[in-house]
This record gives structure tokens, C-alpha cells and sequence, in this order.
DNA sequence: GTGAAAGCGCTAACAT
DNA sequence: ATGTTAGCGCTTTCAC
């Protein structure tokens, strides 16, 4: 690794004059010709600045921490890490993740990146659930991705989770579906009441009554499928609003035990939190793509303005099919996800004694 | 944040005797009674030590660099990442995580890390493939994750491909399937060739043929389903090994549109590349299950050996039910997996005409 | 316009 | 047994 010293010397210059060229500090302090020579030697001899000398110095790492609080050891984070680094790649800075499973990890981890100095923190949970910030954060630069802070006092990119249930469940009613289920999930977490209550309001808007037999909320594991069978029996739904990827395969496999396909016999819509559908599933089901790498993405765009104390580029949203945000307002903030929605449903209505 | 010579203030001593004793390098150096009173208004002060500023005295990070080659913007590294992450925090390591989709991307990445002056780098490449890794890391110790050197230069951590595919097709054997199929992927890379391998290898100990009709290259796409449909009626398989879940679900959907039940009229053994079985799909499919995790914990243990120069630490591998690998050899070294399997195989011979 | 010098927080060789 | 000193590579103030 070259230094600013070496190429001082090549150069025959200072130290602090390269220093200024090289940082473009040396607008009428360094005479033209020299800074070119400067530039010149730097490039010849392949210099690249010390990333800690300059932390060092200037108390400012360019080094962001993420924390992923996995609830078991499933890594969901993946698309925002990769948003997230992407929006740290292009804006000069690197990524740290870390994750633990309980607070106590957390904590530790939070120690070594503060050891290391990182400008600020991102912090998520594993879908939307309402976290509690550590204190020891709390006089960080911090944003939460995909994660509603409890107290309110930090900013936070989420998907408006009863914007995805009632879009979901409007896709249905449009479509004709007659008996509309909802195929949820037991834990209380945001995403799950967003998206019921979402569900719920669809409903009434179009004039109905919600049926609280049609609404099934299971676990991930094998009595969910029997639970859904059941469902499927007793109550004859013709459409579904699945919570996630697991809900809507128990769909699937129950109306193929039953000789119904999904698109023409019944309509699902599901919301897609490992994307896994847009490569396996049929292009018959509808899908609400959770935009994880997008949160990831705004939410370190978001940190690093606040950090760098300027207001954010508007500019730099990623340029995916998937959305853009209606950009509002002071924070803390939530984005407003519009959804892309894959596939289509059927429509016309179904029956089950096809 | 404290720093030493606020210690050595307080503690009225000077700061060398701080850093000597707060890196246990006091033995028979300073007095006790003072090593001690030294630790005590540290641990006060709450003292963190400054990573960068050891970093710069010491030229090592404890960073470690992660670099992930995605084809697209799909995040497999998940898992992977997960174990390096988790191996690294017990070693005092940090993660420096980087992707990017080319050459020139991946080379920029490289350059930022070099900058934080990483001590070491992770290379993945998403599904075992033969990768051709840049000069610009040749002089940095490397370790491979689910990926092989062209070259052979360098260690690398991957399942053993062969013996996946003989395993996998060799269940269905024992299952008493006579027609074993298998629904591969069309892309040249080593988890393609070493699963075909091992399932032409499996039938030809098993005293059998290997029919090429029975085997199925297929891509990511629509067209996919319609050749493994083509299969089903042309070939009429009772038995299917899959590349990954993603041809797993191919075969499901042209089971169910056909009334035929997975472990009841035929059987499947699937590769689980996203962890989407275990949570979704019938626990009468047989899965093996990539284990990622403990992919990315061994080449982080066995990266941090190299930089430390010491032995492998043997002792030191994840407990998780995974499995426990035969622990061999020189570098490069190529860790044999054996894997865990999921669910049961249908054990009697399957028929179409049920 | 340019260079000398101080210092960010830490380690380690060298004095005492 | 403890302190003094000299940097690691860089930024930045202050003289010239």
C-alpha cells in the first residue's frame, strides 16, 4: 500500500499538499501544475488512501452497522443487507452486519461496532414488529428497516402493511370472489395486524361483512396445513389473502388434494416474504412482493443524509420495476410502499364442485 | 468514548502501563496491586477499546471481507453469511459483507475493502461453481465458500456434490422406485455435474442403466413445468431426484394436476437451496438440505486459522443438528458434508395408474 | 502557494 | 516495575 508520504517524496512535495489535492482542498491554494503532478503519481503508483488513518483523524468511518435480530437462526435479512449495501456501495460507504438472537447478543454486537466506530446504525427484526430500541443506540444516527420503533423516536422504512391487506383483498372482491379467507399468522406483530385490519376494511368498503369464521390465523408448521384443510371444508372459500409464501403453499396444497386449481377454480393472492414464488410458483397466483431490498436501500439512503446532516437524494431511489414512494416528510417517517403485484387472478367465480 | 490516557489520569499512571495491562501483557511487568486498580477504573470508565486507531498501530483489522458474486440480485448468501458472521463474532472478528454482479463491480468492492485494510477475505459465488478469483486478492488469505478455484490456490468449503446426488438417488433406490428421474439445471457448474454424477453412479452400484430420457435439464422458467409434465407422460418416473426446491416444485405441480401424491404414489428427493422446504412442503418429501450455515462458520474458522497462523481450532464447530464433518487435511481442503435429510421417502414401489 | 507541526488513540521498543 | 518516546497514515492549523 502506497502513502500520501511515498508519493510526497516521488512528487517532491509535502505531505499536506498532497493531502489537499487528493481531497480536492486545493482550489487557488496549490498551484495547477503541481496538483496534476500530484494526481499524476498517485495514479502511477496505484495509491489508495487508508481508510482507518483518515477515521482516525477525522472521527468519521464511512462504516454503517447493521443489526438483524433473528428470531431463530432464519436469515430473512437478505434483500435488505443487499438494498442496503448497494446504497452504501454507491455513496462511499461499507457495511457491517451483525445479528443475534436475543438482546444480550445484540448488545454485544453493538459494543464491537462501536468499537470499530461505525456513523450510525440500521436495524431490523424479521418482518414488521414493533422493536425496542437498546438505549445504548439511542444517541446514534439510527434508521429502522422494516420495524416500527415502540417509542417513536426513531425514523423508519416499512411497507404500509394495510394498504398491502386491503389492496390484496380489493384484488379479490374485483375479481368476483365471493367467500374471501384470511390465511394469517398468530404472532402479534405489525405486519399481521396491518394486513387483518387491512383485510377487514376491504371488506366492509365494498359493502360487506367480515366473516370471522373465514378468518385463520396458524403458525409454520404441520397443523396449519389441517387447519387450512378444514377451512377449505367447512367454510368453501373462493378466494384467499395469504400472510406470507408458507400460508399460500398450505392453500395450494389443500386445493391440490382437491383437484381445484388456483387461477381458475379459486383466487389467492399472498404476500411474498422469501421470494421464492416469482421462481417456483404458479404465474396463475397473485403475489405482493415485500420490497426488502428497496427498504433496505431507502433506509440507508435515509441514514447517511441525516448523518451527513443534508437533506436525502430523491434521485438515487433504485431503479427496480418495483415502486416509488410518494416521499414525504419530516421523520420519523414511514415510507409508503406501492406494491408490484405479479400474475393475476381469476376472475371469474369459483366453485368448489367443479 | 474513554480513551486510555483519561485511564492512565485517573489511575495515575502512564498510558503504557494502561495498554500493557488491558492486553494482558503485564506478567511479571507491572505490580499487581497496580494492574489491578488499572482494570478497576477501566472497567469504571466503561472503557471500550479503539479498534481503528490498534488497527493502525497493529496493521491488522480483525476485519474480514465477504464478497458474494450474485448472478442477478438474488441473495442466497444468506445462510452462508449467517455462519460467518456468528464464527467470526466468537474469534473477535468483524464482518465486512460486499457483492456485486461483474467483474468490475466486484473489483471496486475489493478496492473498498482493501482500504479498511481487511485482514483476510470470504468469496462466494451463489450455488458451488467453478469461480475465477481476481489477481487482486491472490496475496490475501482467501478461503471459498460453496465455490471452487479454478486454479486450485486456494481452500475452499463446499458440500461434497457427488455424494449428495449418489445419496439422494440412492434413497429412491432403496424406496423400490424402478424409474428414477432426474430434474437438473442447465448450467455448467460443479453442483450440476457432481449431483449428475452421483446419481448416474448410484444407479450403475445399483445394478442399473442409467436411461438418459430420464434425466431433465431444465432452467428457472415457465418452460421448466412444461417439460417435467412432458416427463411425467412420456416416461412415467416414480421416483425424482431435483437439482434444488425450485425443480422440486415443478415436479409437485405436474403431480398434483396428474391426482398423484408425493411419498404416496411416487417419490422425491429434493435439494433445499433457499430453506423453503422445511417450512412449506410436505414432510413426505425427502429434502437435503444445503447447510450454508455451517459453510460459511468453517471457512471463517478456517480463514481466522490462516491469518493466525495456527492450527484449525477442531473444537470449535457449530452445534446444530446438522452434521459432523470427517476433519482433514492440507489446504486446500474441500470439507465433506454429509447431510441431514427431512421427511420420508415413499417405501413402496409407485404407480401411475392408481 | 507550500511546508512544518501537532495530534487522532494506540502499541512497543527503549530508557530509567 | 514504570515511564518516555516514536511512530502507524492521515488531516488541518498555522507560519512562512
Amino acid at each position: 500500500m502506497t502513502t500520501m508520504k511515498q508519493i510526497a517524496q516521488a512528487a517532491g512535495v509535502s505531505v499536506s499538499s498532497v493531502s489537499l489535492v487528493l481531497n480536492g482542498h486545493d482550489a487557488g491554494r496549490i498551484k495547477p501544475a503541481v496538483a496534476e503532478r500530484i494526481r499524476q503519481t498517485a495514479r502511477q503508483m496505484g495509491y489508495q488512501p487508508n481508510a482507518l488513518a483518515r477515521s482516525l483523524r477525522t472521527n468519521k468511518t464511512r462504516m454503517i452497522g447493521f443489526i438483524s435480530v433473528q428470531v431463530a437462526t432464519t436469515p430473512y435479512a437478505g434483500g435488505m443487507i443487499q438494498g442496503a449495501q448497494d446504497a452504501l456501495s454507491e455513496l462511499g460507504y461499507m457495511l457491517l452486519t451483525v445479528s443475534g438472537d436475543d438482546a444480550t447478543a445484540i448488545e454485544s454486537e453493538i459494543r464491537a461496532l462501536k468499537r470499530y466506530g461505525v456513523d450510525g446504525f440500521l436495524y431490523s427484526a424479521m418482518s414488521n414488529r414493533v422493536v425496542d430500541i437498546p438505549d445504548s443506540l439511542a444517541e446514534f444516527p439510527l434508521v429502522l428497516v422494516d420495524a416500527t420503533d415502540e417509542t417513536n423516536r426513531f425514523p423508519s422504512v416499512e411497507p404500509d402493511e394495510l394498504r398491502i391487506g386491503y389492496d390484496a383483498t380489493t384484488r379479490l372482491v374485483e375479481a368476483g370472489c365471493e367467500r374471501i379467507a384470511y390465511i394469517g399468522c398468530t404472532e402479534p406483530m405489525i405486519a399481521q395486524t396491518g394486513r387483518l385490519s387491512g383485510y377487514r376494511q376491504a371488506l366492509e368498503d365494498a359493502g360487506r361483512t367480515p366473516n370471522e369464521r373465514l378468518i385463520c390465523d396458524v403458525l409454520n408448521n404441520g397443523p396449519a396445513l389441517q387447519a387450512v384443510e378444514h377451512l377449505f371444508d367447512a367454510e368453501q372459500p373462493d378466494g384467499f389473502f395469504c400472510f406470507n409464501d408458507a400460508r399460500a403453499w398450505y392453500v395450494y396444497e389443500s386445493a391440490a388434494r382437491r383437484g381445484l386449481t388456483i387461477g381458475h377454480d379459486l383466487s389467492v393472492v399472498g404476500v411474498d416474504n422469501h421470494r421464492v414464488f416469482a421462481e417456483t410458483l404458479d404465474p396463475e397466483l397473485t403475489t405482493i412482493e415485500l420490497p426488502h431490498y428497496e427498504m433496505g436501500y431507502w433506509a440507508a439512503n435515509k441514514l447517511v443524509s441525516q448523518i451527513e446532516k443534508r437533506p436525502i437524494n430523491e434521485d438515487a431511489w433504485p431503479h427496480t420495476t418495483a415502486m416509488m414512494p410518494p416521499l414525504n416528510t419530516p421523520s420519523p417517517v414511514r415510507i409508503h410502499c406501492t406494491l408490484i403485484e405479479k400474475g393475476s387472478v381469476a376472475t371469474r367465480r369459483a366453485s368448489h364442485s367443479k
